[in-house]
DNA sequence: TCCATACTTGGACAGTTGTCAAAATACAAA
DNA sequence: TTTGTATTTTGACAACTGTCCAAGTATGGA
């Protein structure tokens, strides 16, 4: 990404990366992520190439946009400065239910791709970075060995787990029931 | 792949399968994987192109071979036929030591691509396949409601998050802490 | 040994990618 | 409104990709 994204751009700006974002979105409604081409974005978004490559360095830099504004919507909130398993639970249930609101997205992002795909594990793993990011620095561990990056790391891919095996591994589960999956993978090392 | 690797192939074929493979490694150590191309795997290995795409689909797909050679050694043996985490620990050693023997081709790795590539995240999610296939089938499950298969893909995921840790994040770890390490991470779904 | 079959190779192809410099346009401040 | 700056666009470029075919070469069985 050529521009900050959170920094406030003119309008124009955002309206550019906006129009390439949508039909990122609308081809990744539509077909398999390395079917689509930038010259593909570019007709769709109708905008010239060398415009898309002001703003991006390649369709991979377009999708880090894409998953941003949907992340934007995640602001964790942290009640208590050191946060425990009931606090992760807590901000477990509001990214629950921002996928659940992108739902048929998702639902046609897998219609179009393997599970195991370049395009899913990106999203994968850009959302567990956002997760990391937001839970890092103030876990409360349990009196263990594990050094605290490696057990954020963990509880944010667990939670993402958690959520791929749902939103992208088609099984309908409730969020109460999500909530109890964590609760039982997490059982290790945050406090109780 | 266009040959099945788990098939004896032709003196021939090997032959040149690991040319290939040997040419991507011998590059994957001196430059970022995104510069790779396969114009230049195909000269290092000394075969045109048209060979190479008679046995591979792009340069992913050849990289899936190069982990493949790689994960050939890795053969977990399950004493008895309900895992649990102890048994889970022995073959986490096994692992351990495997990627020990790697450790100045995953430095180099490291040291030419960023933690988060594509390169990386390719590799990490091929050997958590790999840890997946060789537990999910009988996993001891403590009394959960979590799904079988959601706690076996949170068991992979975990070992190769340690893995991950200590050997792409350039960290000194011990066999024993690393066990510790998991150990804790893990002290959740599986039976003790 | 010969032959049929399978694999390898070279060359050519259209399409994609990422980069560049110069021209055109939009924008904001005076 | 004018002017200077920043952004967008145009068109062109070399390089890479994945596919194809037809000619060449191994290989193993009869």
């Amino acid at each position: 990404m050529k521009y900050d994204p959170n920094k406030k751009q003119s309008r124009g700006i955002e309206r550019t990366q906006r129009a390439f974002a949508g039909a990122m979105f609308n081809s990744l409604a539509e077909k398999p992520f390395d079917k689509i081409t930038v010259n593909e974005i570019c007709q769709r978004a109708d905008y010239p190439r060398a415009t898309f490559y002001n703003y991006f360095n390649d369709k991979f830099d377009l999708l880090d946009f894409c998953w941003y504004k949907i992340a934007q919507d995640i602001n964790i909130e942290i009640p208590n400065p050191n946060m425990d398993k009931s606090t992760i639970i807590q901000n477990f249930a509001q990214i629950y239910k921002l996928f659940d609101q992108y739902h048929i997205l998702f639902q046609n992002i897998i219609d179009n791709n393997p599970i195991d795909s370049q395009l899913v594990n990106h999203f994968i793993h850009y959302f567990t970075a956002v997760i990391y990011e937001s839970i890092k620095s103030n876990l409360n561990l349990k009196a263990i060995k594990t050094p605290a990056e490696l057990v954020a790391q963990h509880c944010s891919t667990t939670i993402i787990e958690v959520l791929k095996w749902i939103f992208l591994g088609k099984h309908d589960v409730s969020l109460e029931d999500a909530e109890d999956y964590l609760n039982e993978l997490l059982s290790g090392p945050v406090h109780v």
